[in-house]
RNA sequence: GCCCUCGUGGCUCAGUGGUAGAGCAGCUCAUUCGUAACGAGCAGAUCGUCGGUUCGAUCCCGACCGAGGGCUCCA
């Protein structure tokens, strides 16, 4: 056997010719799959005089995908072992794990993927092993004559998208085989690979859910039954994931919301429209507050407008004719009809509004403006209604009515970048005294297909954006093509206390409506000149950003935001009317307090005022009574026993007015 | 909108082709108690809505409304 020379993490050596990288790697069980020169490859792969070759452990990144690629062929292998009229789509790793799309003569239930999960340990214990073999075209369409979805791939090889490829993207087309013990073929997947030595490198997975998806993301093609899995690399990792998402469930704002008695949707209104419940509305106003106070110290003026509008506003800012079919129908008022149904008198068609800024552009149109005015900074919590598609409802955070904290800026051109970056800055200050402090920002710019403006405007208005976020040093990520066609825009993606991105803040140039409603001011020069349009929200809506924050918080809202921010217990009613002075004289002091009078022993009103999550327990007996005193129990469970009544008010309001979280 | 799952007292859930139970919450009584559920009793449901099948439906079928998980969508 002749020997070649090969270089294996960095060290040249000589090997002999049949060597796999599979051997090279023996000792490490980590390593799964490797890079020969620098292309990820099967460790089966056969090994050439010069090639360089690096391992790549299960817990990279590259190494995760492979594993859960991996986990998604053996999941595809039990079905069809179970279901063998199933037909194949395809199978990507994702984020946490994979799926693979089937078409099924029947779609799963729960108790098939119980099923499919005990074929799958099957598969995994036998230590399949995946091998690859390059086909052509043609064979591959012959063999799999009986996989239609599968051959459509094949007709799009290379042009798909990052999904498609692991099906079909490499430069050679290749079926991956799972060899059984004996070493025959047991089944077969068109696959650009690479994937695991073999199925018993697969250490710890399941099946989460089956859901449908349309073939190939469109929803005009046909709905395929998917199912999600996750795959870790070891037992422990994967017991943590699932911890996570329990942890999730757990701060799901929609439970929360009905626990703390926050908000409720009922049936009667219609879906995906909310009302606040006391409490909510105490959290709300709190947030709201805040808010105003902050934008009236950034010179935002507050306006107000109608919830509905006839429909000739909606055609002059152009949102009948590209948004109708998001917006809730209108009402004709005042038609007149003749006996036979004809018209008689045409009616007027009245909208609800899905969006503020034509009100707005009317208010700044309402007279005519100087540049001296300029910015000019219109704000309103505005309430609009959109008609959402039912499936993409969910809780607070998509409803069809929602608050926007909307505002628009009207200003010139040479204000443009200042304007962008001061609003950034206060954005992000506004959004951390909130009590998010993880962002990252996007900056969409023009997609050329779709645009109104022109190229110098876009370029301006686009490099403006960039430069403001530069100027924050947060990682800016690039949404190339992203814009909506009227401007580019930037967005604030915030983290939150588990690790989830939301969008948050967008800050939007506009193109487009300064001129279908010819907006207009007069320059220091006496000519009329065009505005510059921005809009901005931050929160985005209100209601969305409460259910973040909910979720955030997990409900421990900080003081500054809580429903109720401190409960006196009394140990015993002997020490109620005590108490209760001392809640009184913190409510005097603007604190949000209640004394809990109810004939429940002390412990169950400790338990109740835990499980609604209040900051402060205000407890007093005997002791604290003959001392002035109360004493403290936090949420976390610490306690401080005699505090001075003037001291333990102190410690609350300046918890409060700092927004600190306990 | 599409696919799947679900809809039983305020909440969480059990249950059956012959008109319903539990725990928590509520109310009453008892208790007055130092940091996460004292005890007893009472009350509370035309089993989401409307049709159909059946001698009879909360249970089977259909439509609608609503919820959940996804897909698509989010100007």
């Amino acid at each position: 056997m002749s020997s070649i020379k090969v270089t294996v993490s960095g060290v040249e050596q000589a090997i002999e010719a049949d060597q796999k990288p599979t051997h090279l790697f023996a000792d490490n069980k980590e390593i799964v799959v490797c890079k020969i020169n620098g292309l990820l490859r099967d460790l089966w792969t056969d090994l050439h005089d010069g090639d360089v070759i690096e391992g790549v452990t299960i817990s990279s990144p590259e190494g995760l995908a492979v594993l859960r690629h991996s986990t998604a062929h053996v999941m595809a292998q039990a079905v069809q072992q179970l279901f063998s009229q199933t037909r194949l789509g395809i199978g990507p790793p994702i984020t946490d794990g994979f799926y693979y799309d089937f078409d099924p003569p029947q779609p799963f239930t729960p108790e098939d993927l119980e099923k499919i999960e005990s074929a799958m340990r099957k598969i995994v214990k036998e230590g399949q092993r995946f091998k690859r073999r390059v086909t052509t075209e043609s064979d591959a369409l012959t063999e799999l004559a009986h996989e239609p979805y599968k051959c459509e791939l094949i007709g799009i090889k290379g042009g798909g998208n990052d999904e498609t490829n692991v099906e079909v993207g490499g430069t050679e087309l290749t079926i991956y085989d799972n060899l059984g013990r004996d070493g025959q073929p047991v089944w077969s997947d068109l696959c650009r690979g690479p994937h695991l030595p073999s199925t018993k490198h697969i250490p710890a997975f399941k099946l989460m859910r089956s859901a449908g998806a349309y073939w190939r993301g469109s929803e005009k093609n046909p709905m395929l039954q998917r199912i999600y899995g996750t795959a870790w690399p070891s037992q422990d990792e994967l017991n943590a994931y699932l911890e996570l998402l329990a942890e999730a469930e757990k701060r799901d704002h929609r439970r929360l919301g009905q626990e703390l008695d926050l908000f409720s949707f009922p049936e009667e209104i219609g879906s995906g429209l909310a009302v606040f419940h006391p409490k909510g509305g105490i959290v709300r106003r709190a947030m709201e507050d805040y808010s105003r106070k902050r934008h009236e110290e950034e010179n935002y003026e507050f306006v107000y407008s109608p919830h509905l509008t006839k429909a000739a506003l909606f055609q002059k800012s152009g949102h009948l004719d590209w948004y109708s079919e998001g917006m809730y129908p209108p009402m004709v008022m005042d038609e007149e009809l003749h006996a036979d149904g004809t018209i008689k008198r045409a009616g007027q068609q009245y909208y609800m509004k899905p969006m503020n800024c034509p009100f707005h552009n009317l208010i700044f149109q309402s007279r005519q403006r100087s540049y001296r005015e300029l910015p000019l900074r219109l704000f309103e919590f505005g309430t609009v209604y959109r008609y959402e598609k039912s499936g993409v409802l969910h809780g607070i955070t998509r409803a069809r009515g929602f608050t926007q904290d909307d505002a628009h800026i009207y200003c010139t051109k040479e204000q443009m970048p200042g304007e962008l970056d001061s609003l950034l800055t206060f954005v992000l200050n506004l959004l951390r005294d909130y009590g998010l402090s993880d962002f990252y920002l996007e900056l969409s710019t023009r997609n050329p297909e779709k645009s109104v403006g022109s190229d110098a405007d876009w370029a301006e208005a686009t490099e403006s954006l960039r430069k403001a976020a530069l100027a924050q040093n947060l990682e800016l990520v690039l949404d190339e093509g992203g814009a909506a066609f009227y401007g580019p825009k930037i967005s604030v993606q915030a983290k939150d206390a588990i690790g989830r991105t939301w969008q948050m803040s967008t800050i939007q140039v506009d193109f487009q409506l300064p001129q279908r409603f010819e907006l207009e001011f007069s320059a220091s020069d006496g000519s009329k000149q065009r505005p510059v349009m921005i809009h901005r929200a931050l929160f985005g809506s209100i209601e969305r950003f409460f259910g973040v924050l909910t979720e955030h918080y997990s409900g421990a809202f900080p003081p500054w935001l809580a429903p109720v921010q401190v409960v006196g217990i009394p140990v015993s009613d002997s020490f109620a009317d005590y108490l209760g002075d001392v809640i009184s004289q913190m409510k005097k002091s603007g604190i949000r307090a209640e004394l809990d009078s109810s004939d429940d022993r002390m412990q169950k009103k400790v338990r109740n005022a835990q499980m609604q999550k209040i900051p402060f327990m205000i407890i007093a007996g005997e002791e604290d009574m003959k001392a002035k005193a109360v004493s403290f129990r936090y949420r976390n469970g610490d306690q401080k026993n005699g505090v001075p009544i003037a001291t333990a008010i102190a410690e609350i309001t300046d918890a409060i007015s700092t927004r600190i979280q306990v």
